[in-house]
DNA sequence: TGCGACATGTCCGAAAACGGCGAGTCCGCG
DNA sequence: CGCGGACTCGCCGTTTTCGGACATGTCGCA
């Protein structure tokens, strides 16, 4: 299997900027969903772009709704298809942090069980560090299995940030949380 | 780099297939032109692909009536715009196929001088080899410099029937032989 | 004439290196 | 004792590196 960036450059149909809270944001889509959200020089960072285009697009506004939301607090605010591009284990590992709620955390080595090969925890650091939709799938949940911090591919930093975020708004969870997450595969 | 087959897979558009003298053709096309042309159990063939649909397109058609024109004996029978992905070491090397008329041939040393790199000659092999548009870009003219067949991947009874065909269907060529040939890079 | 060596871009397989780990050991310190 | 920090070693998917193999042709040397 090659790359994931690239394959994801290729198949992109559209993107977006956005400033939060913790810098700016790139998004982008293809046909079949949200494929990436990157902060500004963070590692992996599909720099052949940088198109701060306006969102033309209904997938896109919606996210930068949900982002906003996420920012203010709320739990549960993305929706959104994805579509994810990586080898079959990344996919794996992307799903799982997708089953960590806002305001958990898990560890490497838990989700390496998950995926069904428990020895693989240090591979699972390396499929995490990959994560191209941050936030969204919540790879800034993962700590080491002592609760170290580790890395992050936008600094440990935002890291933290996220991470009181999500600790400090717990209350703010809304009542009903079914958060239908479909997926699309490729 | 990577993979051209890969690349080509991933923009194609449309595809069909057509029975020639010489065994069943696919044809293949992207948003920008055509984009290959591949014998059954040719070498390089993307077997990822076997679905013989009906030709719903304007250029497919197009090159299947002026392969069955070529087939007929027809001189500069080829006007479709083409789309060639490869590496720019081979997307030259195919563009100087493109200069061989009907009924001529070369060799690989020739063409590696007229794309800059005199002693890249077996490159050229290798390149030529990998042209992904059978027949329509002629790598079947190319000969070593002795003479010799050397290698064909679609087989070499098949390289050896195409120029026999050439051969004798020299008279036939079309009076007025302006070949308008646009091609796209990718 | 005949044989070996070399030049050249790309693909492909094998092998090695590299991480956002984790468990286990050893040691120093209250 | 009990705890925490530094160190070592096995784990495993991915990435990078490396060494051949090719649809050849030219040159030097016996």
């Amino acid at each position: 299997m090659t790359t994931t960036l690239a394959s994801i450059q290729q198949a992109c149909t559209a993107q977006c900027s956005l400033d939060s809270p913790l810098g700016p944001l790139l998004l982008a889509r293809t046909a079949r969903g949200l494929a990436g959200i990157w902060f500004d020089n963070q590692q992996h960072h599909p720099s052949a772009w940088h198109s701060p285009q306006q969102p033309s697009d209904d997938l896109l506004l919606r996210t930068r709704q949900q982002l906003a939301r996420y920012f203010d607090g709320e739990a549960g605010a993305f929706d959104v298809p994805l579509d994810l591009h990586g080898t079959p284990f990344q996919r794996s590992v992307w799903q799982a942090l997708l089953r960590i709620g806002h305001g958990h955390t898990s560890s490497y080595g838990e989700i390496a069980a998950q995926v069904g090969t428990p020895n693989a925890s240090r591979a699972v650091g390396a499929a995490v560090g990959r994560n191209p939709v941050a936030i969204v799938v919540p790879c800034h949940r993962v700590l080491g299995a002592g609760g170290a911090l580790t890395g992050y591919a936008g600094g440990l930093e935002r890291k933290v940030a996220l991470l009181d975020l999500e600790r400090k708004s717990q209350h703010l969870a809304r009542p009903a949380q079914t958060v239908q997450r479909r997926e699309v595969f490729a």
